[in-house]
RNA sequence: GUGGGUAUAGCUCAGCUGGUAGAGCGCCGCCUUGUGGUGGCGGAUGUCGCGGGUUCGAGUCCCGUUACUCACCCCA
């Protein structure tokens, strides 16, 4: 048969790769933990009407059928999630009588999209999401908390500097309405073109699609066009003449988050107000965030996130939630493909026992048992090939120990990239704490 | 969904106006008979994406097809 071929944008990830994804999964998940954070796990599939809800993202939606289904099978209208959000609201609905509220959790799992391939855009790709979900109230100040959550979060992860936009829908509908605009979607629809258009074009189409005067489209050009890593994008705001309470109570919120996560941001994570974020979905109702990564702009946002305040509603109850999701595939994979990130072994081995001969393969094996006894991970030499070429198996998958049972019944270990040999006790020796595991390094 | 590019060894690629396929790296062996890496010598490997056409002859030209890839759209 033919050598397969890859499919586009479903990556595929190998040994020494993968090892890269898993220790971001495991730092993630750390921190979350951390914060109280449960983990959870939703099925991949959803009803189609739950999943479909007019918007574009509609036709992405990979459905599910049985080659064999008729009409009339369990299985018709199932669906591939696209995101972990719409999975976690029904949920959420599904076993709230049985959750904690406010109920925190986290989740990473692949999600599908049937959407064109490209660098940092795949059909099936993984995301992290946190999110926080209370019952018919939810207080702002988990806002602050869950974006912290992400700031540190991401803190801890070896890739480059991230910085969080954040902005607030409330600021920007107040300030729109205070300006004396009525349609504030197609307002903000035209805004976000300011990645493309000039200026001076965003405001020509804010008069003719928005129908703001000339006046009003230049405000709201002002006001897109603040970005600060501090809280005075207030008084910038103010300056601009409109009052609204809406504007006002978004003003706070803002400077709120904002200030919240500075002292969790740091070098490798900064937070700036950048009042021309304003995400497409219209569910967020408050503190929205997209996240982009140094160096890699032209992936988009690799997360985003904010406040919704009808996460779910079940007809008695509504259920307001705030949470973001970070882009593991996209992140990653492009890194990886860059060479910034690489595992640094194939295999998880630490140890590779040599074999003298084949006669002698049992004191090996008990070689291992005692490593990994104390957990220090190893294999056994596939085969007792001449001492060379066992220390080559070894290098070829970044084994940093051969482990030698001596003719006497002594042993020795050797660090095959110092080409260092020690005698060493089966009974207590362990690897530097850096080599036991394998882990991710930073080739560049 | 729309438009462009590409498809040759495990990898990266060369192969001119058509004449039975190459390099570098990697891999294997030996120099080196129980300790790798450097060096020297030797060696193996391809349905040239797939199908059809033109031709005495096609990796090369033409048509189709599939896959990958880039851009638009949109998003993590």
């Amino acid at each position: 048969m033919a050598r397969p071929t890859p499919i586009s944008g479903f990556p595929e990830l190998l040994p020494e790769q993968r090892v890269v994804e898993q220790h971001a999964i495991d730092t993630l998940r750390r921190t979350f933990e951390l914060h109280g954070f449960a983990g959870i796990e939703t099925r991949v599939v959803e009803p189609l009407d739950r999943l479909a809800k007019g918007g574009e993202i509609d036709k992405e939606i990979y459905v599910l059928r049985r080659l064999q289904a008729d009409d009339s099978a369990s299985d018709a209208g199932l669906a591939l999630h696209f995101d972990l959000t719409v999975p976690f609201a029904r949920y959420v609905l599904e076993n709230a009588g049985k959750l904690e509220f406010p109920f925190r959790r986290y989740q990473v799992q692949p999600v599908w999209r049937g959407e064109r391939p490209q660098v940092g855009r795949y059909r099936q790709f993984t995301q992290a999401d946190i999110d926080i979900v209370g019952r018919d109230e939810l207080p702002f100040h988990h806002d602050v908390e869950v974006m912290r959550v992400m700031v540190e979060a991401i803190s801890a992860l070896p890739v480059p500097p991230v910085s969080f936009q954040l902005n607030n829908r409330k600021l920007i509908q107040g300030f729109y309405r205070g300006l004396g605009l009525t349609d504030l979607t197609a307002a903000i629809r035209v805004i976000d073109k300011l990645d493309k258009l000039a200026p001076e074009a965003v405001a020509a189409l804010l008069v003719e699609q928005v129908g703001a005067s000339e006046e009003q489209a230049a405000r709201c050009l002002e006001l897109a066009t603040i970005r600060v890593g501090d809280t005075s994008f207030v008084e910038r705001v103010r300056a601009l003449g409109v009052t609204d309470e809406l504007l006002d109570e978004g003003l706070a919120e803002l400077a709120a988050v904002v200030e919240g996560c500075a002292s969790a941001a740091g070098e490798r994570v900064t937070v700036e107000a950048n009042l021309r974020i304003a995400r497409g979905l219209d569910y967020y109702t408050g503190t929205v965030v997209e996240i982009f990564m140094e160096g890699y702009e032209h992936l988009k946002s690799v997360g985003g996130g904010g406040r919704y305040d009808r996460l779910a509603d079940d007809g008695r109850n509504v259920y307001p939630g705030v949470g973001v999701s970070f882009g593991l595939t996209r992140t990653l994979v492009p890194l990886i493909a860059d060479g910034v990130l690489a595992g640094s072994r194939k295999v998880p081995s630490a140890v590779l026992v040599a074999v003298a001969d084949e006669e002698t393969r049992p004191a090996s094996d008990e070689v291992a048992r005692a490593l990994r006894s104390r957990g220090v991970p190893c294999e056994v030499a596939p085969t007792a090939a001449r001492f060379g070429k066992q220390i080559r198996v070894a290098e070829r998958r970044g084994i940093p120990f051969v482990w030698f049972v001596q003719d006497d019944g002594s042993h020795q270990v050797k660090d095959i990239r110092s080409g260092d040999q020690v005698a060493a006790d089966v009974a207590a020796w362990v690897p530097p704490a850096a080599d036991l595991r394998a882990g991710t390094v930073r080739p560049g």
